[in-house]
DNA sequence: CTTAATGCAAATTATTTGCACAAGC
DNA sequence: GCTTGTGCAAATAATTTGCATTAAG
């Protein structure tokens, strides 16, 4: 067990997650295979060189885990979801998939610059690309500032129905 | 029918689909929910007001119209897809998704320039991204190029497992 | 000890597929 | 008429959920 552990545990607490052996061998998974986007199959069976997991286990801590943060989802189009631990460094990044091989690359991203170019510079030659942002509109931003709530546990929100 | 059936027409011919009731339905769903996001099931209520389809009928239509390009299939990750019709003016555009109330929304994409700074402009506020580039990577860049391979019905490629 | 987490198996849900029949070209 | 497309129902496959048991705090 790493550094990441103190992360781990600083943010589950502060969620009021308990800190179970298979959460810490799911974030054991991630650390030992950085840079990578795995399924959650992939990850149980990663984490089954130390433990038996469940599978269900595997997606209830992911979810947990994308919840606070720590790990980003990522939808390429398969009907297959993948996960990235993204943890504290989380720089903006983009992803590359290649459209024959599958393969998965993800790059930093220079925010103000024109990606499109840099990404020519790398050799792929894009087809088609997918940029979505995740947010709050303008009602709904005025909405959360009068509620603010912002917990998981505590103020009952049900929204995104 | 309106113009974009030529488009349709012409589309289909091209790749030697044919042009079928359903498929022209399909398509007039499309033009009558213009800058929507649809989900196969939404496609096909609306379609019944013209004619009863077959899920699966809608499933496969879509597929051969985002195969030959005249729709885009988005990911909001919720478990369902989503579709759009781009037609002629396919102009780049990234999609803006409320975390909260889940509106989805499609604006334009100034490619060079800072979206962020955009977006916050039109208040929108931004807590996360999602940037994905589909297109070949380097080695598959050759191997299509040796290969040559871009019809659907032809050359029987069968990459991506 | 009290409450939350796990594992299993069963349930759910979106999407795909096989096959007989109908329709496009 | 030959071949592709459709509809239905059954099959897949990823993810979720109910519930009894176990472990965390």
């Amino acid at each position: 067990m790493g550094e990441w552990a103190k992360e781990v545990k600083a943010k589950l607490r502060e969620e009021n997650y308990r800190l179970t052996e298979q959460r810490e061998i799911i974030c054991d998974v991630f650390v030992r295979h950085p840079n990578r986007h795995l399924t959650a199959e992939e990850i149980r069976n990663a984490a089954l060189e130390q433990k038996h997991l469940g599978l269900a286990t595997v997606y209830r801590t992911l979810a947990i885990l994308e919840d606070i943060g720590l790990v980003k989802r990522i939808d390429i189009g398969d009907g297959t979801s993948r996960y990235e631990y993204v943890g504290a460094d989380s720089s903006p990044h983009c992803h590359l998939i290649c459209l024959r091989c599958g393969g998965l690359r993800g790059i930093h991203w220079p925010a103000t610059e024109d990606v499109e170019a840099l990404l020519r510079i790398e050799g792929f030659d894009i087809k088609d690309h997918s940029l979505i942002f995740y947010g709050y509109c303008p009602d709904c931003t005025e909405f959360i500032a009068h509620d603010g709530s912002e917990t998981h546990r505590g103020g009952d929100e049900d929204a995104k129905g």
